[in-house]
DNA sequence: TTGAAAGCGGTACCAG
DNA sequence: CTGGTACCGCTTTCAA
């Protein structure tokens, strides 16, 4: 910054200033301090505005994975809400580890950020800690929770899996499989809401259901379908935790020429782009994450600036069973097993 | 950190050093300034850190998208590689706008990152200058370019496009298209490479180029290709821009019942995961992403460690055609057309 | 092994 | 409207 002081010919004082604050100062040094700046390639040290002005104008986000789809819409909604009113977001992925989750939020803390979004429910109690003692408000997101660290927008993901599957179950099918990758929060959520319904509506889940640890994807969706038809070719429709896997089993049913939804019926979660496109296209839970994330991030920004918090420190902003042509209701209850008899 | 020292009694400097260089301070004192610093959820100010020791133990990455999974294997490459040497990661995206490169590459450098990976070497001269006199290593990804800015790690695009139709050339196809979205470099790159390889072979190209500036999606895949096959009829092959459009056209294809790769063969790029395990398989350009973050972490730790530049400041990776199930060799040239006439 | 003092690069407050 | 000065929170000398 002397530098640019030194070749616009005033002080290291006036040059912040006509940076930060360009209308207190006059015309004529205004463009000398910004012809020197763009002469020099000058770029203010965040680290030492941060500590000489206390403000960072950075807005922290933390998800779980930088390149699932899932998040995609949520991250594109935060940057769209932030960027034009002059804050910085900085992105953090958990890459699905809580212990990396805990590192990310203390790294994310020392930078200072105006406010945290935080993607989840399921801190570890140290994370938990470290930000309630942060002192900026903080937006758990994606899930509902009765207990949340300060602020909540988001949906339940046991009752999106409660509801495809009492979807399934109305449609008239009764073999019903689950099959779920990379067991985080959200899945098991999902996953007891279709133990739920199951349950509930006294049907069987017993070798239908498969699961690995590894991180959700097409080809684990094929497997996993292939896991349960390997065990029982009688599956007559199956809920997947996302629309990846779903995408996978609906290519592996193609494979083994086993017709959607004419055989098997097939519902996602998330509704993905692609999942309107396929073919067919395949009945997912659409969850609103752009939605979410310009919630959430109005809501922060309206704390900064007013310190006005709202009025309910959870919002649910719901799901949306979107049906399509990867599932058929089965006109009368078990007439396809009676044929096969 | 005052607070801390109090808490654990002893001062300040004392505390900084049991954090930083641990070694240095005895195991009582360790113990007791760890236990304060967990009492009180004690987090560093990375800004004060910053400027008074200028390191930050962090390296910056710019990538076009934070959720095109192009750019997944990548950042987790660099995560795979820098997390566990200690640095710290922050990722940025320029959401495939120079405007918005530019500014992100000003807020980077005013983090004082250690080291820039940016992906491309389509920057601006502005967005240039500030890169060179940041002072810290800049690899530029994905691409190949004579005149790096200062180290290059990627491959030719043009090249990857070029061979993927000469690949389909070969295979008897003379009705070729591409269908492309989000015209960036990139993409420029792979139509360049397409053109070239029509040209040479001297096959016409009207009407079977169909592109958009929207954002690469499945959608937009199968109405670029339906743009075509409404033109023309006759389309033997067809090169995306990316798998998510050639995903988009095989379903396309499916619902409009045209035979894939029997009547339309389709090439994609990039291999993302899902090309393998379609229905059929989708051929397409695998660019090795992983390797090229890994290598390029490994390059610039490299030097922050050791001052050590490599040999070569251009290293190409290359790509891979990978030919599956979504293209079918004619076995006579000309031979479809003659049965369809 | 520990503590005291200086200073990193800016900004807020006050004076002129 | 412009400049001087103190100080933000921490780390690096240097001395004890």
């Amino acid at each position: 910054m002397a530098d640019v002081a030194k070749l616009a010919g005033v002080s290291a004082v006036t040059v912040s200033r006509a940076l930060r604050h360009p209308r207190m100062v006059s015309a004529a040094l205004r463009h000398r301090v910004d012809a020197a700046v763009s002469e020099l390639a000058y770029v203010p040290d965040v680290a030492a505005s941060r500590l000489a002005s206390a403000r960072t104008h950075t807005i922290g986000v933390i998800v779980s994975s930088l390149t699932n789809g899932v998040f995609a819409d949520y991250l594109r909604a935060v940057h769209d809400t932030l960027l034009p009113a002059g804050f910085q977001v900085v992105v953090f992925s958990s890459r699905y580890s809580l212990t990396e989750e805990e590192n990310v939020i203390a790294t994310l803390i020392g930078q200072h950020p105006e406010a945290i979004l935080i993607a989840g429910i399921d801190q570890t109690p140290h994370a938990r800690r470290l930000l309630e003692r942060s002192g900026v408000p903080v937006v758990q997101t994606f899930e509902l929770t009765d207990d949340p660290i300060d602020i909540n927008v988001g949906l339940s993901q046991r009752q999106g899996g409660y509801e495809a599957t009492r979807f399934l179950i109305a449609g008239g099918h009764r073999r019903i499989g689950y099959i779920a990758a990379r067991l985080d929060a959200r899945a098991h959520a999902r996953m007891a809401g279709y133990n739920r319904a199951m349950e509930e509506a006294k049907l069987p889940t017993d070798g239908l259901v498969a699961t690995t640890p590894r991180p959700s994807s097409v080809s684990a969706g094929g497997e996993l379908i292939g896991t349960i038809l390997d065990r029982d070719a009688e599956l007559e429709a199956l809920f997947c935790c996302d629309d990846n896997l779903a995408l996978g089993a609906l290519f592996e049913c193609q494979r083994r020429g086993i017709a959607v939804p004419d055989r098997i019926s097939i519902v996602g979660f998330n509704d993905l782009e692609f999942a309107a496109c396929a073919h067919p296209p395949i009945t997912s839970v659409a969850t609103p994450r752009y939605e979410m994330g310009r919630l959430a991030s109005e809501i922060v920004m309206k704390i900064i600036e007013t310190g006005e918090r709202p009025d309910n420190p959870r919002i649910d902003v719901g799901f949306a069973i979107r049906e399509r042509g990867s599932t058929r209701a089965i006109p009368q209850p078990r007439a396809r097993r009676a044929l096969s008899e």
